[in-house]
DNA sequence: TGATATTTGTATCGTTCGATATATATATGG
DNA sequence: CCATATATATATCGAACGATACAAATATCA
């Protein structure tokens, strides 16, 4: 039982990196208008080699979802979950989702899972367990960390964990529409503040 | 001048309910996955006079989504504008983004907006200048009522008309997000009262 | 009734799509 | 060095795509 080395011809490319490719064109362009010649030229990789690598289209693009899933989605719940102070820890996490709505380094803009893989519920087989997975997770985790504060008693025994969890996730929902629809930063951060007091309002 | 007779041929299809369908089926499959075919099914008419009376895909395309301006996307900011008390004013306009968004006729879950034409932001030309205009027509109505409220004395001058309006309309992105993923109507309307009340507390 | 205008139905255009067959290149292991 | 295994590059497949040419059908108007 070797470790490392593989028979066989080495890769030329890096699969996280050619994923990450991947998911920006699926953003930017949607699932259905992104032809494997998109993918291929933005992944750096031939035809064969992405099918032999990732599967079909469809293949590849559910393993993008997922990739995007722990990653890019996942910076504002941990945003949130490791600020110790609550309204801090609002504040960062809508903070978050508005930079990564209007400046994601790849020069896409707005969220992948609301501007492309919304689309594709319903008509690209294994989206919607992805989709509902995602939803409940944040929710969830949004939940617990208003849990925690009430039960450190810095939140009140009556604090509807749950109703401003789904409120924290459907504000985020506003802003990445927004910043697929051109807003920019400062324009989505006027108001920040009445929000912020909003989630934890008694 | 003559007022209705024209010449030649009769159309043999209503030309509004031909662009409701041709919506219909952009909504639930996206635009790029929507094909001629698609459309001339469901349109129930032929190529050459989708072409002669729509235009191209392009331009059918941008004729569905003023239709869903003007019709849809529109019902909810109707309901908050014509009920005189502002709190069931709040709740119908949840309510009805919460009804259409889970039941509409044609089938289609969430919002054509949020669920397609947002993945067509800065691909399909004429898209982004049309969904500027969604949102801020929007947000304008809804705190213009607001505005209303404030200059009857019913609610306190340092209410934030402009903010209160952009966080309806993200929950309603919220809403309609959340439909498109699958929720239920009654799924959704759990913490519709705690939402009110935060859209107007002062 | 004939001239004109518009729509309809059929048949098909060239292009692009997603996907693959084939042969070559490059690694490991005996 | 040879056998095996995996990746690569080229070339191309049949199907579906958006769009249109053409002729027949059906209305108005002189």
């Amino acid at each position: 039982m070797n470790d490392t080395k593989k028979l066989g011809r080495p890769r030329t490319f890096d699969e996280h990196d050619a994923l990450m490719a991947a998911m920006n064109v699926f953003w930017t362009k949607g699932y259905a208008a992104t032809s494997m010649k998109d993918l291929t030229r933005a992944m750096g990789i031939s035809g064969p080699s992405l099918y032999a690598a990732f599967g079909d289209k469809r293949e590849l693009y559910l393993k993008a979802i997922d990739l995007y899933a722990d990653v890019d989605a996942c910076a504002p719940i941990v945003a949130f979950e490791t600020e110790p102070d609550i309204e801090k820890a609002v504040r960062n996490f809508l903070g978050a989702v508005i930079d990564y709505a209007t400046a994601h380094e790849s020069g896409a803009k707005g969220c992948f899972l609301a501007s492309c893989v919304a689309t594709t519920v319903g008509e690209v087989e294994g989206v919607d367990a992805r989709m509902e997975k995602a939803i409940n997770d944040t929710d969830t985790r949004l939940a617990a960390r208003f849990e925690q504060e009430k039960q450190a008693g810095r939140l009140p025994a009556t604090f509807p964990s749950e109703e401003r969890g789904r409120l924290l996730f459907d504000m985020r929902q506003g802003y990445v529409f927004r910043g697929r629809a051109g807003w920019s930063a400062s324009a989505l951060r006027e108001g920040l503040e009445d929000r912020v007091k909003m989630v934890l309002a008694t």
